[in-house]
DNA sequence: GACAATTGATTACAATTGTAGTCTATTCCG
DNA sequence: CGGAATAGACTACAATTGTAATCAATTGTC
């Protein structure tokens, strides 16, 4: 898979609501979002720029546009995961597993789920 | 402390060299980036930018602005680490953990110190 | 068939970001 | 002392982003 385009902020979360649905039209994306976060327009702007950029498209249904995603949230996550990293924690991903786990909630069994792959990360491939 | 404002891609890469060697001029700003990254005025403008946002703080000596930073790199990292987790992976953590755990490097050392770092985890704070 | 409602296409416009250049004051060199 | 170098201040300008409004085509309704 080529490297996913920048997706900002916004555009994200229209890409999530996406995922979640596909395919979809533009009032359905709407109706899924956050009551009163945008209007109609604004949502139609981030979907016509994310197929300009190439991570949605669409085909027309009747009168309607129906988009779909043209990558996964797995791939999307792996370029901005990678990103993030370089460019908040110098690219070290240990200490950045450290602040996530003295920052953010982890849950008992969270940190027996973690604890397990890091397991199997560690002896399968030494 | 109050939230750091917002700091955008390049300004991280002048927040980094500040934060391993301030207070600093402009000029040794640049000589510590990589050779032909930018040129002196642009970041210049970095360092004007990040002043006006308050993250940063100048100090006139002879005729060179000295600058230290205002916010700690823990403390962006915070702000940082908090909107990437809630952008890119809907805030859950577990799910973030696991994907940097299967697509990143992790040293065996690496897997060693999050494990105990787990393990303190889970014992303190059941 | 004419009008209203719906939807996409096009246009708008300010803020932020990337990337400097020019203008001005100071200071060092000969 | 006068010109060159230097550092900051101010200005520039396009691309991206956030946030829509207007224009135009289509479609259902009476």
């Amino acid at each position: 898979m080529p490297d996913a385009p920048r997706i900002s902020d916004s555009e994200w979360e229209v890409m999530k609501v996406l995922w979640d649905h596909e395919p979809m039209t533009a009032v359905e994306v709407l109706a899924r979002l956050p009551y009163d976060q945008w209007k109609q327009k604004t949502v139609n702007t981030f979907l016509v720029r994310l197929e300009t950029k190439g991570v949605i498209a669409s085909k027309r249904v009747g009168r309607a546009n129906v988009y779909r995603t043209l990558y996964t949230e797995k791939e999307c996550r792996r370029f901005e995961g990678s990103q993030f990293l370089s460019k908040v924690f110098r690219g070290q991903v240990a200490p950045m597993m450290l602040h996530f786990i003295e920052n953010e909630e982890l849950s008992e069994s969270d940190i027996d789920k973690l604890k397990k792959l890091l397991d199997d990360r560690g002896s399968s491939n030494g």
